[in-house]
DNA sequence: ATCCAGGATGTAT
DNA sequence: ATACATCATGGA
């Protein structure tokens, strides 16, 4: 294993391991001390997370002002892509428009960023994520690499990779039914299969603007508005795009209700026109807000 | 037991 | 375009 560290203070706008990673954005990371992770800030800040990449295996952890990481390869790049390092969130919430709230919500979880996720793993775990608990849909990732991923044999302990397009395609529906999908498990079979064959050419829709690739990811089972723009965001780095879930539709509702325009495009529409191209960032601190 | 979970889909107006 | 029930499953 390789190992290396990066240097917190050297980030515009700081960074904070935990909320990013356990803020329910992404759920292809793991806290390797018990797994699975109950909730934000119900732990204390130092513990090990790691993710498998491809056929490697990264650990990053936070303590004492550093980012420390140990990998199967040099491991910074690809901590700075998948934990957007780059970002200078203080130009970002400079961009945003001014608002209380989200000024409150900026300083309460300073360092909270939004993440960056492979675009196969990032559109099944939020596929996963239709009317499932957080804890659950995290559960599910483990149980669908272990199922259907490959073993990887690193140091005595054996990792499984997230299946590719191809090795969820061929998973029969009872077997992902038997997993506790549910009514989900038709969606990432034949979801897989259109990524699989090309169907959905996923390299184009790298190449679309927001409002292209959000309607493009649409033709796959079990994606809508929402997933869709999940997948945008975490996937696809599209920075305008604003999730609009059960809880921000209730923060809009409540504190913003100039926005709430019945249906989902114009809402988040009009969310977009109020805080900008880096809405994103807003609805990510306001929902975090909420929730805790 | 009854309700709910980072929604999407089919069907009826 | 908008409103509604329905979709499995596990945990509280």
């Amino acid at each position: 294993m390789k190992s290396g560290s990066i240097s917190v203070p050297d980030l515009a706008g700081g960074f904070d391991l935990q909320s990013t990673l356990e803020s329910a954005q992404t759920f292809l990371w793991q806290r390797a001390d018990d797994g699975i992770y109950e909730s934000t800030n119900a732990y204390g800040g130092d513990a090990w997370y790691y993710t498998v990449a491809g056929d490697d295996v990264v650990y990053v952890r936070q303590r004492n002002g550093v980012l420390e990481w140990q990998a199967t390869i040099d491991a910074e790049q690809l901590l700075y892509r998948r934990l957007r390092l780059d970002d200078d969130l203080d130009a970002i919430f400079d961009a945003l428009a001014d608002d209380s709230m989200l000024e409150q919500a900026y300083q309460e979880y300073s360092g909270l960023r939004i993440v960056h996720d492979p675009f196969f793993p990032c559109v099944i775990s939020f596929i996963c994520s239709a009317r499932m608990r957080v804890k659950r849909i995290h559960a599910i990732q483990i149980e669908l690499a272990r199922t259907f991923g490959d073993p990887l044999r690193i140091e005595e302990t054996t990792y499984y990779s997230f299946p590719r397009p191809e090795q969820l395609a061929a998973a029969s529906e009872s077997n992902l039914r038997n997993l506790g999908l549910g009514f989900r498990a038709p969606y990432i079979q034949e979801t897989a299969e259109m990524i699989a064959t090309g169907e959905l050419p996923v390299d184009d829709i790298r190449e679309k603007s927001y409002e292209d690739a959000h309607e493009a990811v649409q033709v796959l089972p079990g994606v809508g508005p929402k997933i869709a723009d999940c997948v945008a965001l975490f996937a696809l780095g599209h920075l305008r795009a604003v999730p609009i879930d059960t809880w921000t539709r209730q923060l809009i509702k409540l504190y913003y209700p100039m926005c709430d325009q019945g249906s989902y495009e114009a809402t988040a529409d009009a969310f977009r026109s109020m805080f900008g191209k880096y809405a994103s960032y807003a609805q990510t601190y306001l929902y975090h807000n909420v929730r805790s």
